[in-house]
DNA sequence: AACTAAGTTTATTATATTAGTCAACATTGG
DNA sequence: CCAATGTTGACTAATATAATAAACTTAGTT
């Protein structure tokens, strides 16, 4: 029951753009650097992203990613449904013929209420729900050590 | 993020003993034929059960298993934690040591939200509500191609 | 005591998935 | 053109999962 890097990685460096996002392009090495993901490994993970249309990506010099879409509008969900694929804890749950016992099977009830459960928590987080909580976790830790501005 | 077998035919072998309980023990040989399971799999599934407790063996002929609580009284939460282990998205939300980046990362805590949400799934369902619905769905199946009793 | 129906334990194997690396390639700004 | 940057596909290593096999132990039954 564990979520696969790609996942985690991806929805960090998603963050990250929303992050860095300004005048100019954000690049794969710089996200790579800043959250100590292997640059190879990060290409492929941004691709999907790519390929979905939320991440936009521009190539040659000076160039780099940026979000199609305000960060408010991106939910975890998609993203996680692009790097992961459909969650769910057992195939069933999402695909009944994959088993016989789906008709009369009651764990698979279960199962299927896990998924819901998961899904919600997904379908009700933002990309801009995680940059202001990082905003106010750095400030929060900035107040103890550094003298205000 | 696919719970393992263990944990699904564990599942459905306890509540398989919860149906049968009456007089007589529960043989595994019984439970692997009408769950379909190889029993040779199951033994090294129920091995853990018994261990924890939940399930008392019986060796020797007329040997066989029973629960040792009431099935109201079992969670699933138990059941998993047994079979699965912690139940995480991520090991960093049980153990932030494994990871440098805990103290400020904030995917870390939507994944630990993830993480509530799949517990409390768990922890409000019980082996008895799995017999009731059971007894519930095969009252309804029978209704249709049966008369009633 | 011998027999036998269980459960127990340990090894082994096959397969799938995941994580990660490498290298060649394509595009574009300057 | 050429240097910076993203794209793609092939490949490998490590790990986890699922399942099977076989030898072993225990405890009723006769």
């Amino acid at each position: 029951m564990k979520l696969s890097t790609r996942t985690r990685y991806g929805t960090r460096a998603l963050l990250d753009i929303a992050r860095h996002q300004g005048d100019k392009l954000v690049q794969l090495k710089d996200i790579a650097h800043r959250q100590n993901i292997s640059l190879h490994y990060l290409e492929h993970i941004i691709a999907p992203l790519v390929g979905a249309g939320i991440v936009r990506s521009t190539r040659g010099a000076r160039g780099g990613l940026q979000l199609t879409r305000r960060p408010g509008e991106i939910k975890l969900s998609e993203v996680v449904q692009l790097l992961e694929g459909t969650i769910t804890p057992v195939d069933c749950v999402i695909d009944p013929e994959s088993c016989k016992r789906s008709d009369f099977c009651v764990t698979r009830e279960v199962w299927g209420e896990m998924k819901k459960a998961i899904d919600n928590t997904l379908k009700t987080t933002t990309l801009q729900n995680l940059v202001e909580r990082e905003k106010g976790k750095e400030q929060a830790s900035g107040m103890k050590s550094r003298r205000s501005r």
